[in-house]
DNA sequence: CCAAAAGTGTTATCCTTACACCCATGC
DNA sequence: GCATGGGTGTAAGGATAACACTTTTGG
């Protein structure tokens, strides 16, 4: 058997498509949007690309995510997951693995969080938001991660609970009807759609309603118990200390 | 914007878990396989280790897992995905990022091809294969990544032809049923895996039959025409070419 | 003929889908 | 009242699962 060794010149980036659902002035439906950063250097000055950064020797590939997220945007996830690892010569004129992350965060959370970053003095000019539908030619393989970032939150949001990324703690059955019409980009029957959540019991529903239009809509939340093996056996650590803690 | 750079202590690795599906003597139920090198230097020395090396700068992470599993395996898959990208601090002494890969091979081109690599006169005597269920207690992480592997093979069966990479070309629909109930552990209904294989239309019927006991079994093939979306934008560069020239 | 696997038929059940219909509130 | 979204009812269609049954070979 040959022993090699690593060679310095291969570095360690992480990156994360942070998606939220936004709804546009004038227009009923939400659609989803993420942040991209102005790139001030070579390689691809000038174009956009998706937040992140180094790894450092002391920080888990996660951790990384969430701190170079922070740093460049202001943002914190309320759900961050591993997407992919990008690692082929060309994409990079020096030799840069990507692991990708995506995340998700409601839009209220978002705006706070950007108004405190803008407020700490740090750079937010650099920052702009851009609706999914219809992004520019972006830096390095960026436009292909975020496909398959919404490739794969259309195709987890049938058999998990990621659509609560987008939710707060309580909500109608119509909020999360729209946050999963947004991310399917189809229209979905309501009738239907209450039975379908009702049926698979990771909602509970409260004794609180929402008023101020019609009928006023119950609120549910998500039943924190309801196991969902949606990420096998690489069990986020945050349930785990959850469930300790209980 | 705080500018870092990558110190060179954070090294990349590649591993893959390969898998096969092998009929042990005396038993009529296939059950899966892997090969494990056993360490022969610190960290872990003497433990079992799943089969990789260090990423070289000019090759791409797909390259480097076949690359490093051909070197100590002598093995070159017939399906090969990436599962995940480990990256827990103290996952090692040093600092180590695992892009991990997933594989599966036939059992009989194992077989030719462990030969092939005996008769090269590289060491051997190394690398053991081990049943899936019931293995020891292996070095790093790496019994939590072959369960994950295990889960991803589980789930993927049944919206993807993967179940392929275990068989050759042509085959019966109890080959196909039987490589089903290894992977998923469970017996299926003859009569209704047919009925949903047929009508999945991936399979076509060949004119050939396997005889030998009892009643011939019709031969089939999968049919390379059809599409399907189980990696998303991800497509492999092997599907594109093979378009390309069609 | 007999055993056993290949292959077909049938039925009950569940899930999805479409859509009619009633309910409760603001205006 | 009436428009509108909240919520329930219902029936058709498709997928699944259980299992009886027929076909075709080797011995």
């Amino acid at each position: 058997m040959v022993t090699r060794t690593s060679e310095p010149e291969i570095r360690v980036a992480v990156s994360t498509v942070i998606l939220t659902l936004r709804r546009a002035r004038d227009v009923d439906q939400p659609s989803l949007a993420l942040p991209l950063v102005l790139r001030t250097r070579d390689p691809h000055q000038g174009d956009w690309a998706l937040p992140g950064g180094w790894l450092e020797p002391d920080e888990s590939l996660e951790d990384a995510a969430a701190r170079t997220l922070h740093e460049t945007t202001g943002l914190s996830p309320s759900y961050l997951e591993q997407l992919y690892a990008f690692g082929a010569v060309d994409r990079s004129p020096s030799r840069v693995v990507s692991i990708v992350y995506w995340a998700l965060l409601r839009s209220d959370e978002v705006d706070a969080q950007s108004a405190a970053h803008v407020a700490s003095g740090l750079a937010p000019e650099n920052v702009q938001w851009f609706d999914a539908a219809g992004l520019p030619s972006l830096a390095f393989d960026h436009n292909q991660i975020i496909d398959y970032a919404l490739w794969r939150l259309r195709n987890k949001v049938g058999y998990s609970r990621v659509a609560h990324g987008f939710l707060p703690p309580t909500f109608t059955l119509a909020d999360l009807r729209e946050a999963y019409e947004a991310i399917l980009g189809k229209r979905l029957d309501p009738a239907n759609f209450r039975r379908q959540v009702e049926t698979s019991a990771a909602l509970l529903p409260t004794d609180e309603f929402r008023t101020g239009s019609h009928r006023p809509a119950r609120l549910y939340r998500y039943d924190d118990d309801v196991e969902l093996a949606d990420r096998g056996p690489l069990a986020p650590e945050k349930d785990v200390k959850e469930k300790r803690t209980r």
